[in-house]
DNA sequence: AATAAAATTGTAATCATTACAAAATAGTAT
DNA sequence: ATACTATTTTGTAATGATTACAATTTTATT
């Protein structure tokens, strides 16, 4: 699901968000950065726009997305919660060199999954650890 | 993986852990509950075993079982880690209603993971969120 | 038995997150 | 436009999990 060109104002209305103006600035931070952001990262990186924002905000804001559904969190280390503005199913791959998370394109379509009859299934997460293809290629130098 | 008939003093040696008495019993516990425990279940499982425990002992241990990669962490709740003693790559199903995590067999060597040609994948993680079967049956009742 | 090394313990410090109440803003009715 | 109400934001304090650290205990070695 690409949201680079959505109009974020009505997306978030259609999603039962009164957009606000911090929501509307921390929703376009996810979709315009991709960046699976922490709340510290997004805090420090529009309190220079909004230099009246409080932390507390982004903590409140980001749980209001996660009920609305239109974030998910990305949990791949133990201390750090990143979030991401798609909530389509996708992989993430962190790399342990650059500590970058990247998205993977998945199809889950045909996993054998035994043992899960009858389980209803909401959510699926995965994520993979090593190294990206970059930080591989500079180290092979 | 199957661990229960191993002897969990040679397996710690062999994974360079020298096998402490609080060592053994918290990977004992793992090994016999299969629960996916986090930290405080631990402690106040084994606390009456063992008076003396302290919770930063357990928290000692189950970073260095990370270290020697004899536990994974498993992520699926913002705000809880939980252990598994059984390392290699299966999937984890946590219910919304009975909170239980199921343990789930995966087999991932036929999924397509396009985009991560060079990549480096060091750990596969895979978890779902929903409704497990005895609490699906018994909400149809 | 004496010494050194390693592991455990308890307390204090840290850090992320949440609770909460006051202030600010937005929305509605008069 | 004004008064009133509801919602959102903010800052501070409280909470809770994890870590740091030094003292104690245990284990291993000489």
């Amino acid at each position: 699901m690409d949201l680079s060109n959505i109009n974020i104002e009505q997306y978030l209305r259609n999603n039962d968000v009164k957009p606000s103006y911090q929501r509307l600035k921390i929703f376009e931070y996810l979709v315009k950065h991709k960046n699976h952001p922490n709340v510290d990262t997004i805090y420090q990186e529009l309190v220079s726009a909004i230099p009246t924002l409080s932390k507390t905000t982004v903590y409140n804001t980001l749980k209001l997305f996660l009920e609305k559904g239109i974030v998910q969190p990305i949990l791949i280390e133990e201390n750090e919660i990143r979030y991401d503005a798609d909530v389509t199913v996708h992989g993430h791959f962190k790399c342990e060199i650059c500590q970058e998370v990247y998205d993977i394109p998945l199809d889950l379509s045909d996993m054998k999954t035994e043992g899960l009859e009858k389980f209803i299934i909401k959510e699926s997460h995965i994520y993979f650890k090593g190294i990206c293809k970059r930080c591989n290629i500079a180290n092979a130098q």
